[in-house]
DNA sequence: TCTAATAATTAGTTTTGCTAACTATACCCT
DNA sequence: AGGGTATAGTTAGCAAAACTAATTATTAGA
């Protein structure tokens, strides 16, 4: 292990924190229709993911399967997600956005991309790139990562 | 604002999110002395900002007064920080980090420093450089933010 | 000096996430 | 085919964490 992944590895520790922060207290300083983080980020699971199970998104954003269930209540609730039960294996349920999810979604998307666009504006065009190219090589490497999500250890 | 900037902010929208997911669930894995996240950033706002008072912990960390003084109860009874009353105001209380406190900062540190380094070791040295400058840029666009932090809008 | 503002705490409630227990369905294996 | 085990989801009950409202102590200002 060399030394500059050591210190590509301390920069991230640091940086990583600070822009999602921001991110985040963005997120909450406009919450139209008051959805919380994991809330937006199933959202975004199932947008990505259409029809996925239950079980898949609890595994996917971390949470264990009773809160899953519940907080899809709460999602169905706002008539953002609907539960159909699957065809072939009847113990599943499957999840689909509705438009206004998928609305809500792309609201608190733009919103915060509106955001960081703000902050990045200053930047020239070259250092513009490099960024984009650097979150290209590193997001593969932390993209689904080892899924190794730990129901167990927690 | 260039497309440049819109698409570099599409791509911090996506992959920051990623990346601090995988932290906090390594932070979340490894917890020996049973630190919460924000409670680490606490310890590490403490760190930055010796004798910061309760107001600005919470303010700078996005908790209530009352959330994060019960917060600081916690790590108080666990020896991390250490309460003083002000000596020139005597409503305030100001913070300081102990030994220990330290001590479990550093080591939180320590273990996802490790895990993002054994991520990022695949990569050639050209590439960590470029992360390590790309991070570079976008820090001090995030680094204090705007500082209007909310405590209102919640 | 008296009133208003500020810093912190306490009290009580809400939210959120957990484990355990339960139901229903599917898989397996003899 | 039938019975036991495993899997998916929900319900119930509880613990942790964060909020608002109210309280106390201190400072600042009219």
């Amino acid at each position: 292990m060399s030394s500059s992944t050591n210190s590509c590895a301390h920069e991230v520790l640091e940086v990583v924190p600070l822009i999602m922060r921001a991110m985040v207290s963005e997120i909450r300083r406009h919450r139209g229709p008051d959805l919380s983080v994991p809330q937006l980020r199933t959202l975004a699971f199932l947008n990505l993911h259409e029809g996925a199970c239950l079980s898949e998104v609890a595994e996917h954003i971390g949470l264990t399967l009773p809160s899953m269930s519940k907080m899809v209540d709460g999602l169905v609730a706002r008539t953002f997600v609907l539960r159909h039960p699957d065809t072939n294996d009847r113990r599943r349920v499957t999840l689909a956005l509705t438009e206004g999810g998928r609305g809500a979604l792309q609201a608190a998307r733009e919103t915060t991309q509106a955001f960081l666009a703000g902050r990045l504006a200053a930047l020239p065009e070259s250092q513009l790139a490099a960024i984009v190219k650097a979150l290209g090589v590193l997001r593969p490497l932390f993209d689904g990562g080892h899924e190794s999500n730990d129901q167990a250890s927690r």
